[in-house]
DNA sequence: AGTCCACAGGAAGGGCAGGCGA
DNA sequence: TCGCCTGCCCTTCCTGTGGACT
């Protein structure tokens, strides 16, 4: 094909972005505008808390170390926003030289005491060679290495743990430990610990001292109600949408979704943004409530998919397990799902686990609200887990066989079904 | 009141991977 | 290359448990 051809066919095809590009618009700004990652300048409802927090963190501009603060709250009530909002607060303080650096780690995604401390140190280092790494280390260098770290800084670090209740529910409390008696050691800094968790018993997972040392000031965050969550919406749907893009009922209907939620601000915008999307996608100028409720079924199922494909692969079989003995009968029990779990090991040529661990991934499958499972007594039937199955069993059959691993249970699902009976 | 069932779940430890320093 | 470190996944062993049954 010669290159003038090439040339004029590329002028008069249409593009595949023509439609999307074309189409009324119903955002006016930026749309990362209605993330989470997004930190407002305004935070609605949150003035007492911002106000709490504010006043104890304003000590450190007085050249004092301030309380270390233990944060409760739900999911989406605003915890993280309101801290990340204190933090940008003080930079702009900083630029006066106040002297307050904070440093963010989310637990969830740095989960190990190592990660926790080998991520904050290697905040401080520009050079790679220098930094702390993956492991291979002993945690008493790694936090050395933070400590020497910390106190060239010559400054007042506070440290965020965001989901701090799910570190210590893994790796106990002995990260807090070393950081809550940190000041002991240093000579030119200070360190102050923010914790923020959702679940207020975590604190009972610690021992005394490290409680009293952490918990030296409490704020907890309620959930938004409906009103508040529209508030908030309303706000942000100001500064990201076109004039008369939303309907009227789309934003009373994405708050009274989210506040059944424990008035989750978080779902609440992302229901907004999927639903502006899907209109924006169908070439529609306006939001409806329709694309709401679609938004709603979208986003759980996307949550549903994503968590089953992330699964380790015994999980996957595990689940596979689940949803056959489900055809069979809906609940069951860790019994039940056992015998059929080696019976599909058994068919596609897998070493099955041992039902001890089995037990234990059925709780980490109830934990991701994969399943639900309570434990029950059946009398001389003998104590049990009673698991009910919460995911679409059609759908998230057709993603397990996808899987790389059970593909062959496609092929070996006709001899296992022999053998399960 | 004691027995029995079918596990739940804690504790201890093995094996492995990935990385470091000597 | 070897010893050491941490994290992770897993097994083995063990005790505890709730409620129906005897």
């Amino acid at each position: 094909m010669s290159e003038q051809k090439v040339v004029h066919e590329t002028v008069a095809r249409a593009n595949v972005f023509d439609k999307y590009i074309s189409s009324e618009t119903i955002f006016k700004s930026n749309r990362e505008m209605l993330r989470p990652s997004y930190i407002p300048k305004i935070l609605p409802h949150r003035e007492r808390e911002i106000d709490q927090l504010a006043g104890i963190v304003s000590t450190g501009l007085r050249g004092d170390r301030p309380s270390n603060v233990l944060i409760f709250g739900k999911t989406g009530t605003g915890k993280t926003a309101t801290v990340k909002f204190i933090a940008n607060e003080a930079a702009r303080v900083n630029s006066a030289g106040s002297g307050i650096d904070f440093i963010y780690v989310n637990c969830c995604e740095v989960d190990t005491n190592y990660s926790v401390l080998q991520h904050m140190a290697n905040k401080f280092i520009e050079n790679p060679e220098e930094r702390a790494p993956y492991n291979g280390w002993s945690i008493e260098r790694v936090y050395s290495l933070f400590k020497e770290m910390v106190d060239k800084q010559k400054r007042l670090l506070i440290v965020v743990l965001d989901e701090l209740d799910r570190l210590v529910y893994k790796t106990g409390d002995d990260l807090l430990y070393n950081l809550s008696r940190i000041n002991d050691d240093l000579v030119n800094s200070k360190v102050s610990l923010v914790g923020i968790a959702n679940d207020l018993k975590f604190t009972d997972f610690l021992d005394a001292r490290v409680k009293s040392r952490l918990g030296e000031e409490r704020i907890v965050f309620s959930p938004y109600d409906a009103k508040e969550l529209s508030d908030i919406l309303k706000i942000r749907a100001d500064m990201v949408f076109a004039q008369g893009a939303l309907s009227d009922d789309v934003i009373p209907l994405c708050a009274a979704l989210a506040a059944q939620e424990h008035g989750d601000a978080r779902r609440a915008l992302e229901l907004l943004r999927v639903a502006a999307e899907s209109a924006e996608r169908e070439g529609r100028s306006i939001v409806s409530a329709g694309d709401v409720l679609q938004a709603k079924n979208k986003i759980e199922l996307d949550t549903v998919t994503e968590t089953v494909k992330t699964l380790p692969s015994q999980s996957k079989m595990l689940l596979l397990s689940m949803i056959i003995y489900a055809e069979k009968r809906r609940i069951m029990t860790t019994g039940d799902i056992y015998g059929t779990y080696r019976n599909l090991c058994n068919s596609i040529g897998v070493q099955p686990l041992t039902q001890r661990r089995i037990g234990d991934l059925i709780s980490e499958l109830d934990m991701l609200g994969i399943v639900r499972a309570r434990v029950r007594s059946f009398g001389r039937g003998g104590r049990t887990k009673e698991i009910e199955l919460s995911v679409p069993l059609n759908e998230t059959r057709e993603l397990l066989v996808d899987d790389e691993l059970l593909s062959s249970y496609k092929n070996a699902r006709a001899k296992f079904q022999t053998t399960l009976i």
